[in-house]
DNA sequence: AATTATAGTTATAATAATTATAATATATTG
DNA sequence: CAATATATTATAATTATTATAACTATAATT
């Protein structure tokens, strides 16, 4: 069965309770034509914009916010002065190649993690982010 | 022996090959003056001058990152909106209070991370950041 | 000690990513 | 097709950080 890219990213929004506009829906098929990606505001906005579909930079911003919201997306923090956004929202994690900006997934399943802490009182458990730093040599 | 802060953020900045000035010694005082800390730079700053020392918010920046070229300090990146400076220098992991911006150490010793997937070809390690991210309950 | 050179500090401006605003456009509902 | 709710956009504002360049302090030299 072929992909059917449009209907796939219509269902994928009204799903989410948004409303499928021409930008969303443009920005749901990059994001989830083919795999997993991790990807920048600026970034998508340039995919876009190469793709022929006017959007604005603060269109791109609100609908990154708006999918994360809806659990889309997640945030990955690695880099102290961009975001990026993650399709894979299964639990997992990251190999960054802090040059060029690279984020690469680990899966989750095989990971494991002994030797933690119990949290804090009074706090609960949010999530574990592991972010191995490589660079090129 | 009493702990004699003054000599011994003296002899720590001599040792990283940088000018004992008034505003780095004050500096080195907080930041080392008792137990392991992480910072921003404008949390450093208002106790700088919380202290009455007289450092302007960009000495703060220099000097931090300074420091952290020395390895007296490492940057921890977890919040996409500040960088956090760590007087620990060891290889650890963190807590992380998103709501009050607040890092708690775990020890690097007692953790063990398996099922890591080797580094991607042309690429070695740098390190490895494990945060758990925590909330109030 | 005075002089000169080097390095550090600071006020201020610039930068860059992100967020807010408010006017305009589009989508949904009846 | 209205009427209403929601979304988009150009633009301005915000915020953390970094750059600039004049000034000051420290260190080295005489
Ligand atoms: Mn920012
Ligand atoms: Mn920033
Ligand atoms: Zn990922
Ligand atoms: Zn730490």
């Amino acid at each position: 069965m072929a992909t059917r890219p449009y209907s796939e990213s219509l269902e994928r929004l009204r799903a989410a309770g948004l409303r499928p506009t021409r930008q969303r829906l443009a920005l749901a098929r990059l994001l989830y034509g083919r795999g997993h990606r991790h990807v920048t505001a600026e970034q998508l906005h340039a995919e876009a914009l190469a793709a022929t579909v006017r959007i604005s930079l603060a269109t791109v911003y609100n609908s990154l916010h708006q999918f994360t919201e809806a659990g889309m997306l997640r945030e990955v923090v690695v880099d102290p002065a961009r975001r990026y956004f993650d399709t894979n929202v299964e639990p997992h994690h990251h190999f960054f190649m802090a040059t060029d900006g690279v984020l690469q997934d680990i899966s989750g399943k095989d990971v494991s993690i002994t030797g933690l802490p119990a949290v804090p009182a009074g706090t609960e458990l949010q999530g574990i982010d592991v972010i191995v730093r490589i660079r090129r040599n």
